[in-house]
DNA sequence: ATTCAGGAAGTAG
DNA sequence: CTACTTCCTGAA
Protein backbone atom coordinates (compact mmCIF):
# COMPACT_ATOMS: atom_id res chain seq x y z
CA UNK A 1 0.00 0.00 0.00
CA UNK A 2 2.58 2.28 0.66
CA UNK A 3 4.85 1.23 -2.05
CA UNK A 4 1.70 2.22 -4.58
CA UNK A 5 1.19 5.87 -3.04
CA UNK A 6 4.96 6.54 -3.56
CA UNK A 7 4.59 5.39 -7.11
CA UNK A 8 1.36 7.71 -7.64
CA UNK A 9 3.71 10.64 -6.18
CA UNK A 10 6.47 9.59 -8.70
CA UNK A 11 4.10 9.94 -11.46
CA UNK A 12 2.59 13.09 -10.38
CA UNK A 13 5.83 14.67 -9.92
CA UNK A 14 6.74 13.45 -13.49
CA UNK A 15 3.64 14.79 -14.69
CA UNK A 16 4.67 18.36 -14.05
CA UNK A 17 7.62 18.09 -15.88
CA UNK A 18 8.09 20.24 -19.29
CA UNK A 19 9.76 17.78 -21.30
CA UNK A 20 10.41 20.25 -24.19
CA UNK A 21 12.08 22.94 -21.95
CA UNK A 22 14.00 20.37 -19.72
CA UNK A 23 15.18 17.78 -22.49
CA UNK A 24 16.37 19.91 -25.32
CA UNK A 25 16.65 23.65 -23.13
CA UNK A 26 20.20 23.48 -23.38
CA UNK A 27 21.67 20.97 -20.56
CA UNK A 28 21.44 18.03 -22.53
CA UNK A 29 21.57 16.99 -26.34
CA UNK A 30 21.08 12.90 -26.34
CA UNK A 31 16.88 13.27 -26.18
CA UNK A 32 14.92 13.38 -29.58
CA UNK A 33 11.24 13.53 -29.61
CA UNK A 34 9.15 10.78 -30.86
CA UNK A 35 5.86 9.94 -31.64
CA UNK A 36 3.82 11.21 -28.65
CA UNK A 37 7.35 11.18 -26.69
CA UNK A 38 11.27 11.10 -25.90
CA UNK A 39 13.90 8.65 -26.80
CA UNK A 40 17.02 9.36 -24.63
CA UNK A 41 19.14 8.31 -22.36
CA UNK A 42 19.15 8.01 -18.30
CA UNK A 43 22.78 6.43 -16.86
CA UNK A 44 23.95 4.89 -20.23
CA UNK A 45 20.54 3.22 -20.55
CA UNK A 46 18.54 4.09 -23.69
CA UNK A 47 15.17 5.13 -22.06
CA UNK A 48 11.82 6.36 -23.85
CA UNK A 49 8.63 8.21 -22.38
CA UNK A 50 5.42 7.42 -24.30
CA UNK A 51 3.35 10.07 -23.85
CA UNK A 52 -0.85 9.95 -23.95
CA UNK A 53 -3.42 12.71 -23.70
CA UNK A 54 -4.00 11.62 -20.32
CA UNK A 55 -1.09 12.73 -18.00
CA UNK A 56 -1.66 9.78 -15.81
CA UNK A 57 -1.18 7.24 -17.89
CA UNK A 58 1.96 8.20 -20.02
CA UNK A 59 4.62 5.34 -19.74
CA UNK A 60 8.40 5.68 -19.02
CA UNK A 61 10.54 2.64 -20.38
CA UNK A 62 13.93 1.53 -20.02
CA UNK A 63 14.88 1.97 -16.30
CA UNK A 64 12.95 2.01 -13.02
CA UNK A 65 10.86 4.88 -11.79
CA UNK A 66 13.48 6.08 -9.34
CA UNK A 67 16.10 5.82 -12.03
CA UNK A 68 13.64 8.76 -13.48
CA UNK A 69 13.13 10.73 -10.76
CA UNK A 70 16.99 10.84 -9.95
CA UNK A 71 17.77 11.71 -13.89
CA UNK A 72 15.29 15.05 -12.90
CA UNK A 73 15.97 15.48 -9.10
CA UNK A 74 12.58 14.90 -8.74
CA UNK A 75 13.51 13.39 -5.14
CA UNK A 76 13.73 16.82 -3.96
CA UNK A 77 10.76 19.26 -3.50
CA UNK A 78 10.19 21.56 -6.06
CA UNK A 79 7.56 23.64 -4.51
CA UNK A 80 9.84 24.80 -2.20
CA UNK A 81 12.96 25.23 -4.50
CA UNK A 82 10.47 27.80 -6.32
CA UNK A 83 9.78 29.61 -3.08
CA UNK A 84 13.33 29.78 -1.82
CA UNK A 85 14.64 31.13 -5.58
CA UNK A 86 11.89 32.91 -6.11
CA UNK A 87 12.32 35.76 -3.78
CA UNK A 88 14.34 37.04 -6.50
CA UNK A 89 11.62 39.12 -8.62
CA UNK A 90 12.97 37.92 -12.07
CA UNK A 91 13.81 34.32 -11.09
CA UNK A 92 9.91 34.69 -9.94
CA UNK A 93 8.68 35.92 -13.70
CA UNK A 94 11.27 33.02 -14.95
CA UNK A 95 9.18 30.41 -12.56
CA UNK A 96 6.13 31.82 -13.46
CA UNK A 97 6.88 31.59 -17.43
CA UNK A 98 8.16 27.73 -17.18
CA UNK A 99 7.01 25.75 -13.68
CA UNK A 100 8.19 22.71 -15.57
CA UNK A 101 11.58 23.09 -16.07
CA UNK A 102 13.81 20.67 -14.08
CA UNK A 103 17.75 20.24 -13.84
CA UNK A 104 19.09 16.93 -15.47
CA UNK A 105 22.05 14.81 -14.40
CA UNK A 106 23.69 13.79 -17.13
CA UNK A 107 26.82 10.95 -16.94
CA UNK A 108 29.76 13.23 -16.68
CA UNK A 109 31.52 12.04 -19.50
CA UNK A 110 29.06 12.57 -21.75
CA UNK A 111 27.87 16.20 -20.22
CA UNK A 112 32.26 17.49 -20.50
CA UNK A 113 31.92 16.59 -24.57
CA UNK A 114 28.31 18.14 -25.06
CA UNK A 115 30.09 21.36 -23.56
CA UNK A 116 33.55 20.51 -25.97
CA UNK A 117 31.29 21.04 -28.54
CA UNK A 118 29.05 23.66 -27.39
CA UNK A 119 31.50 26.92 -28.30
CA UNK A 120 29.89 29.06 -30.65
CA UNK A 121 27.29 26.63 -31.61
CA UNK A 122 23.25 26.90 -31.32
CA UNK A 123 21.53 24.04 -29.50
CA UNK A 124 20.23 22.14 -32.25
CA UNK A 125 23.85 22.34 -33.83
CA UNK A 126 25.03 20.51 -30.70
CA UNK A 127 22.29 17.72 -30.65
CA UNK A 128 23.58 16.76 -34.22
CA UNK A 129 27.27 16.64 -33.17
CA UNK A 130 26.17 15.18 -30.24
CA UNK A 131 23.99 12.05 -32.22
CA UNK A 132 26.85 11.87 -34.91
CA UNK A 133 28.77 11.11 -31.82
CA UNK A 134 27.40 8.08 -30.58
CA UNK A 135 26.45 7.14 -34.16
CA UNK A 136 29.65 7.05 -35.69
CA UNK A 137 31.90 6.04 -32.74
CA UNK A 138 29.36 4.49 -30.14
CA UNK A 139 29.37 0.43 -29.37
CA UNK A 140 25.71 -0.31 -30.79
CA UNK A 141 22.88 -1.66 -28.13
CA UNK A 142 20.41 -4.86 -29.13
CA UNK A 143 17.56 -2.16 -29.84
CA UNK A 144 20.15 -0.70 -32.98
CA UNK A 145 21.16 3.04 -30.38
CA UNK A 146 24.94 3.72 -29.59
CA UNK A 147 26.02 4.61 -26.38
CA UNK A 148 28.09 7.50 -26.14
CA UNK A 149 31.54 6.86 -26.98
CA UNK A 150 33.70 6.04 -23.91
CA UNK A 151 36.48 8.21 -22.99
CA UNK A 152 39.07 5.48 -24.04
CA UNK A 153 37.46 5.16 -27.53
CA UNK A 154 37.93 8.75 -28.82
CA UNK A 155 41.45 8.69 -27.19
CA UNK A 156 42.05 5.81 -29.52
CA UNK A 157 40.99 7.81 -32.58
CA UNK A 158 43.16 10.31 -35.00
CA UNK A 159 42.32 13.76 -34.22
CA UNK A 160 41.03 13.82 -38.19
CA UNK A 161 38.32 10.85 -37.13
CA UNK A 162 36.49 13.74 -34.75
CA UNK A 163 36.93 16.57 -37.67
CA UNK A 164 34.88 14.26 -40.55
CA UNK A 165 32.04 14.72 -38.01
CA UNK A 166 32.19 18.59 -38.48
CA UNK A 167 32.87 19.45 -34.95
CA UNK A 168 35.35 21.66 -36.20
CA UNK A 169 38.31 23.35 -33.85
CA UNK A 170 36.34 21.41 -30.98
CA UNK A 171 38.24 18.17 -31.82
CA UNK A 172 41.27 19.17 -31.12
CA UNK A 173 40.02 19.39 -27.57
CA UNK A 174 38.07 16.84 -27.82
CA UNK A 175 40.45 14.66 -28.77
CA UNK A 176 42.98 15.65 -26.13
CA UNK A 177 40.51 15.87 -23.30
CA UNK A 178 39.74 12.13 -23.95
CA UNK A 179 43.46 11.25 -23.78
CA UNK A 180 44.04 12.85 -20.19
CA UNK A 181 41.33 11.00 -19.07
CA UNK A 182 41.58 7.14 -20.89
CA UNK A 183 45.59 7.57 -19.65
CA UNK A 184 44.59 8.55 -15.88
CA UNK A 185 46.23 12.02 -16.09
CA UNK A 186 42.79 13.29 -14.80
CA UNK A 187 40.07 11.66 -12.53
CA UNK A 188 36.47 13.04 -12.57
CA UNK A 189 37.11 11.01 -8.72
CA UNK A 190 39.52 13.78 -8.09
CA UNK A 191 36.74 16.39 -8.10
CA UNK A 192 36.51 18.00 -4.31
CA UNK A 193 33.00 17.24 -2.99
CA UNK A 194 32.06 20.40 -1.16
CA UNK A 195 33.97 22.98 -2.78
CA UNK A 196 32.88 24.71 -6.04
CA UNK A 197 35.72 27.19 -6.80
CA UNK A 198 37.86 23.92 -6.42
CA UNK A 199 35.96 21.46 -8.57
CA UNK A 200 35.98 24.59 -11.42
CA UNK A 201 39.40 24.54 -11.09
CA UNK A 202 40.17 20.92 -11.64
CA UNK A 203 38.00 20.76 -14.09
CA UNK A 204 40.02 23.67 -15.84
CA UNK A 205 43.11 21.47 -16.11
CA UNK A 206 41.68 19.82 -19.01
CA UNK A 207 42.14 21.31 -22.53
CA UNK A 208 39.00 23.51 -23.84
CA UNK A 209 37.76 23.52 -20.16
CA UNK A 210 37.20 26.73 -19.40
CA UNK A 211 35.34 28.54 -16.30
CA UNK A 212 32.16 28.19 -18.32
CA UNK A 213 32.44 24.81 -19.11
CA UNK A 214 33.67 24.01 -16.10
CA UNK A 215 30.40 25.12 -14.67
CA UNK A 216 27.66 23.47 -16.75
CA UNK A 217 29.33 20.32 -16.20
CA UNK A 218 29.72 21.02 -12.53
CA UNK A 219 25.23 21.69 -12.53
CA UNK A 220 24.36 19.58 -15.27
CA UNK A 221 25.59 16.54 -13.75
CA UNK A 222 24.33 17.40 -10.62
CA UNK A 223 27.41 17.54 -8.76
CA UNK A 224 27.28 21.22 -7.67
CA UNK A 225 23.68 23.16 -7.77
CA UNK A 226 25.18 26.16 -7.16
CA UNK A 227 27.31 26.28 -9.93
CA UNK A 228 26.13 29.49 -12.13
CA UNK A 229 27.64 29.20 -15.93
CA UNK A 230 28.44 32.62 -16.84
CA UNK A 231 27.54 32.59 -20.55
CA UNK A 232 26.61 35.24 -23.55
CA UNK A 233 22.47 34.64 -22.42
CA UNK A 234 23.18 34.76 -18.64
CA UNK A 235 25.46 37.77 -19.48
CA UNK A 236 22.74 39.28 -20.92
CA UNK A 237 20.26 38.52 -18.22
CA UNK A 238 22.75 40.28 -15.27
CA UNK A 239 23.55 43.28 -17.42
CA UNK A 240 19.87 43.88 -18.28
CA UNK A 241 18.51 43.45 -15.04
CA UNK A 242 21.37 43.79 -12.19
CA UNK A 243 23.59 46.04 -13.78
CA UNK A 244 22.51 49.74 -12.69
CA UNK A 245 25.43 51.10 -14.48
CA UNK A 246 26.04 52.39 -17.75
CA UNK A 247 29.14 50.63 -19.04
CA UNK A 248 29.35 46.87 -19.87
CA UNK A 249 30.46 44.93 -16.67
CA UNK A 250 33.83 42.97 -16.33
CA UNK A 251 33.54 38.97 -16.04
CA UNK A 252 34.16 39.46 -12.16
CA UNK A 253 31.38 42.14 -12.23
CA UNK A 254 29.26 39.74 -13.29
CA UNK A 255 30.69 36.91 -10.52
CA UNK A 256 30.37 39.31 -7.63
CA UNK A 257 26.88 39.49 -8.82
CA UNK A 258 26.12 35.77 -8.75
CA UNK A 259 27.56 35.74 -5.63
CA UNK A 260 25.60 38.47 -3.79
CA UNK A 261 21.89 37.72 -6.13
CA UNK A 262 22.15 33.94 -5.76
CA UNK A 263 22.63 31.89 -2.69
CA UNK A 264 23.61 28.18 -2.95
CA UNK A 265 20.69 26.97 -5.47
CA UNK A 266 22.42 29.67 -7.71
CA UNK A 267 22.55 26.51 -10.88
CA UNK A 268 18.57 25.73 -10.45
CA UNK A 269 17.91 29.82 -10.81
CA UNK A 270 20.12 30.41 -13.35
CA UNK A 271 18.53 27.49 -15.53
CA UNK A 272 15.11 29.23 -14.88
CA UNK A 273 16.92 32.67 -16.13
CA UNK A 274 18.23 31.20 -19.26
CA UNK A 275 15.55 29.72 -20.18
CA UNK A 276 13.07 32.56 -19.69
CA UNK A 277 15.35 34.98 -21.66
CA UNK A 278 16.75 32.99 -24.08
CA UNK A 279 13.16 31.52 -25.39
CA UNK A 280 11.78 35.66 -24.68
CA UNK A 281 14.89 37.23 -26.39
CA UNK A 282 15.82 35.02 -29.20
CA UNK A 283 16.12 36.20 -32.65
CA UNK A 284 14.58 39.58 -31.42
CA UNK A 285 16.28 42.31 -31.86
CA UNK A 286 17.58 44.17 -28.92
CA UNK A 287 16.52 47.87 -28.82
C1' DA B 1 18.93 32.21 -57.31
C1' DT B 2 23.49 32.97 -55.37
C1' DT B 3 26.80 35.27 -52.62
C1' DC B 4 28.54 37.08 -48.45
C1' DA B 5 28.88 39.23 -43.89
C1' DG B 6 27.72 38.44 -39.27
C1' DG B 7 26.85 35.72 -35.41
C1' DA B 8 26.36 31.48 -32.58
C1' DA B 9 25.96 27.91 -24.30
C1' DG B 10 34.02 30.00 -25.46
C1' DT B 11 38.97 28.97 -24.87
C1' DA B 12 43.80 29.41 -25.63
C1' DG B 13 47.83 31.92 -26.76
C1' DC C 1 42.76 40.97 -28.60
C1' DT C 2 42.42 37.48 -32.12
C1' DA C 3 42.16 32.90 -34.31
C1' DC C 4 39.67 28.93 -34.42
C1' DT C 5 35.52 25.34 -37.69
C1' DT C 6 31.09 24.95 -39.18
C1' DC C 7 26.52 26.20 -39.97
C1' DC C 8 22.64 29.25 -40.41
C1' DT C 9 20.35 33.67 -41.29
C1' DG C 10 19.30 37.80 -43.56
C1' DA C 11 20.64 41.41 -46.71
C1' DA C 12 22.08 42.53 -51.35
Amino acid sequence: VADRSTLEDARAKLAQVDWVATLRGGQTFCWQPIDRGWSGWIGGRPVSIHLDRDKDSARFQGCDLPGWLNYLHLEMDWESIHRSIREDPHVAEAVRAFPGLRLVRDPWWECLVNFLCSPLKPIPQIEILHHRLRSAYGLPTPSGRHQFPSPGVLASLQEDDLRILKLGYRAKFIHQTARCIANGTWQWEDLPKDDLEAAVTHLRKLPGVGDKIARCVLLYTGSYLGAFPIDVWTERVLTDFYWKRKRKPKLGELEAIVRHEFGPLAGIAQIYLFHWYRTTYAHSTPD
